[in-house]
DNA sequence: CGAGCACTTGACAGGAGTCAATTGCGGTGG
DNA sequence: CCACCGCAATTGACTCCTGTCAAGTGCTCG
């Protein structure tokens, strides 16, 4: 392949002082001295679709900055299945738990698509935190709102049906991957495969499948590949929101 | 009632310096000022079995330490379901989630046997994380751990039968309720309705019902109200373990 | 004693898992 | 250029675990 010869594994040098998605990150409140050892210090590392980051069980080297790309979020059981936890995009931080609450990893990350991840290691993450005590604070706030959605997580998987799941995650997805919309018609570019979207809702492809098939039968969404197109938002929602009792 | 007469909602004072389960808890490496602090401006509460700690959607006025009982956290979907998250013992820590991650509770909690709690003040935590990074770092590692556990509540749920997650239940009920023990025979004292296993298993309580009754035909359990009798945790053991592929 | 709740049990239906066969697509190598 | 391989995705057939509805029991509390 063409492109592999021009892949890179290690970037030429990334400024943090002009990245656009630090500000957005726990990172963006750095400053001077701070920001300039983040800049000196991290390593900055490409990847391409399907690439593991870190896995399940492994040391925890430090933290990941998502500077482009998807990536994906993975826990395996004893058994060896194994669901999707969560998607994280550019901007977002990997391995903070792990980092925080013990010497492993308790996910694997794998990249979904070519992706840019900063790794920023224990010795620089030390002093970080020493000088700016509101470094601390982001990270529990980030912590406590992946807690929320794992307990939200449990809650659905729990009570609701595979059809009702899918819903959800078609509404979530698309306020990332929505492309082009004409009309109220929305046009969704899948960023995974039906198995990850199973592996997402806790159950099998072949019902993911099938749940698809039902779906574009009731007219509520056509898939075709890794695009969806929904032609009324409105259907979708009825069918999401609580009936009233 | 008489004891009721004799309840008291708020508690003479309590010694903080003398708490013991003060030093398995974030509070531990507390010294000083910032331990006379905590023991001016904590507020001591007395719970009877059932009664409410705080409220989902709830403003978060602080954190709370549990100093003696059982504290179960329930979190409630749109639609009224309601899982049981996780429960709370002596020495753990209440409510740090929602306090760094949002304004409002996420979950409700709610004390199943007489508990005393201790509510800590935004006011007085102030200071204390302040003058100690350390506690910084404690909270962070609590909610790391309560959202590896969510995780594993995800997978739990989604790839193992009402039957062998009861069976994980009652593994883990062991290490903290079981009573005396003779000759292998593990005795343990349920801390909670059926009705609360199906909530914190995502399952109906007419399922737990069915699944008790199997665990007996099979020997593998007897239960008798509130206490299982488990005659051989190897046979329990056993049906646990993934089988090798 | 009656009300209410926890728990149990039965009957029943349906959603979802499992196993298996088939199709379709992309990449590889001859 | 085309055959072949591997993997994702689909579809069918079938089972059964689990949820739902309903009735009945036993216990506690007022």
């Amino acid at each position: 392949m063409a492109e592999s010869e021009r892949f890179s594994r290690i970037s030429s040098r990334l400024d943090c002082s002009a990245c656009k998605v630090r500000r957005c990150s726990e990172w963006g409140i750095l400053r001077g001295q701070d920001l300039s050892l983040l800049d000196r210090s991290k390593v900055v590392i490409n990847y391409r679709p399907g690439e593991s980051i870190y896995t399940q069980g492994c040391l925890c080297q430090g933290i990941y900055c998502i500077v482009r790309g998807t990536v994906a979020l993975r826990k395996m059981d004893a058994m060896g299945h194994s669901i999707l936890v969560r998607l994280a995009h550019a901007g977002q931080t990997l391995g903070h738990g792990d980092y925080f609450g013990g010497e492993s990893h308790a996910t694997s990350a794998e990249s979904l698509t070519a992706s840019t991840v900063c790794q920023i290691g224990r010795n620089t993450l030390r002093p970080l935190l020493e000088h700016n005590p509101t470094l601390w604070l982001k990270f529990l706030a980030h912590l406590a709102d992946d807690l929320r959605r794992a307990e939200e997580a449990i809650l659905s998987i729990a009570f609701l049906s595979v059809r009702t799941r899918l819903l959800h995650l078609l509404l979530a997805l698309k306020n990332r991957y929505a492309g082009a919309q004409e009309e109220g018609t929305i046009v969704i570019a899948l960023p995974m495969t039906r198995k990850d979207m199973a592996a997402l809702l806790g159950t099998r492809p072949e019902t993911i499948a099938r749940t698809i098939h039902a779906l574009e039968s009731d007219g509520i969404a056509a898939f075709s590949g890794g695009t969806v197109v929904i032609p009324d938002l409105n259907a979708l929602m009825s069918e999401i929101e609580p009936r009233k009792a």
